[in-house]
DNA sequence: ATTTAATTTTAGCCTAATCTAAAAAAAGTA
DNA sequence: TACTTTTTTTAGATTAGGCTAAAATTAAAT
């Protein structure tokens, strides 16, 4: 397999991304808006990623990736993870500044390089966000998880992820002081707009939107 | 100033090197057989560069570059030599297996990355090879050095770069001894094809070509 | 000083990735 | 069902970087 443009990567990773979200299919506009391009762009691009048998394409009817397309995706989503905490861990960047770049790095394909980080890392499972790192086979370490919107009054557990990685969501999380690992206990819903009263590590409430707390991961604890 | 292009900057610091040569100017050819392409993409490419006020450049009479470029290979050059100390410091990588990584990792122009970096690495003066690592503003700290094959007979000195990083040679070296750091002294000059006798870390005695010991660059021990 | 050789530039073409505008297909609605 | 709207694809350009072949310029050598 030749290697790919880091344009053809970032189509791979928007369709896994989009694919995640739990659809059979993805479209071309969802991608277009995912990556900020044109619906023609992608249009050509995803001929391109068929003809190399990295995706499932019949003219309108969307697109889905291949076994090929998979594990290739998960290879550059890898990559960006393990960047991403070596940007953390090693070189003290705050979880909200890392995202660009890491996009960069992540092109950045040298399989030496990438196993070396990983030791180097200390092999970790999971990224700052609180995302699984796929092993080198592709393989993810998936732990059950729950969106803090459907937690329920009473109910408590650990902040695992956040599905938005925004900058402007990512600062808002760290002032009302969500971080990834802490401890979120579910105070109460409000019937009237579904926002959440959470106490956060023990001390401190806040309430949060319905919209927020949808974008939440968390893993239970056994209660 | 708008972000250069990895071509754009492999042309820049492929024109540093050849002027870091001693030459005035640098001819057409020059830059393509050391990138490994045509003249005539290189033609084109001067234009571009020299649109961009980066280097000197009139039609037929070679080109050099003008203090932005000159200041801009060395940002360029700076981010190839810490990430090429990172490889070795922290991934265990070998001095003959950076180099290609390298030159992809010099592409990601994030400042602030490159800033963390150097401070993570403890502010590196030297690369793996011996070459100076350039700082922030693009100073070298540069210290006196002389080719292994101007040495007079009898003088000692510390290896402190080589010229030629190619596989071939740099596993040569490997092979026979000699790596940056190691004191080197030069117990005879063969006359007849003008190769060096060398005693490498006062114990293991060497012989190098001439060509070789053109390619080695040592600081003199006080005699 | 001319002619020959080497170097450098231009001209014209190619591929990758993007765009806008227009055409084609699918989906939604009266 | 037929019409309208939305989505998707195609057609035709554009820009960056590269190529080959031919023309222009400079350098070398009778």
């Amino acid at each position: 397999m030749k290697k790919l443009s880091p344009a053809e990567e970032n189509y791979l990773k928007a369709i896994y991304h989009l694919l995640e979200e739990g659809l059979e299919k993805v479209s071309t506009n969802e991608i277009a808006s995912l990556i900020q391009t044109s619906a023609a762009s992608v249009s050509d691009m995803l001929k391109k990623l068929a003809e190399k048998e990295l995706i499932h394409y019949k003219k309108y009817q969307g697109v889905s990736l291949t076994e090929l397309g998979d594990k290739t995706a998960l290879h550059i989503i890898r990559r960006n993870r393990l960047w991403e905490v070596f940007l953390v861990e090693k070189l003290k960047f705050s979880w909200d500044e890392i995202d660009t770049i890491a996009e960069e790095l992540e092109h950045v394909n040298a399989p030496l390089l990438v196993r070396r980080l990983d030791e180097y890392l200390g092999f970790p499972k999971f990224d700052p966000h609180g995302d699984p790192i796929p092993d080198e086979f592709g393989e993810l370490s998936s732990k059950p998880r729950i969106a803090l919107g459907d937690v329920p009054a009473g109910q408590s557990g650990k902040i695992v992820a956040v599905n938005n990685s925004s900058a402007a969501f990512l600062k808002y999380l760290d002032k009302v002081g969500v971080y990834i690992g802490a401890k979120v206990a579910v105070l109460d819903r409000i019937e009237f707009d579904g926002s959440l009263e959470l106490l956060i590590d023990g001390q401190k409430k806040v309430f949060v939107s319905k919209e927020v707390s949808a974008n939440i991961q968390v893993m239970l604890h056994p209660s």
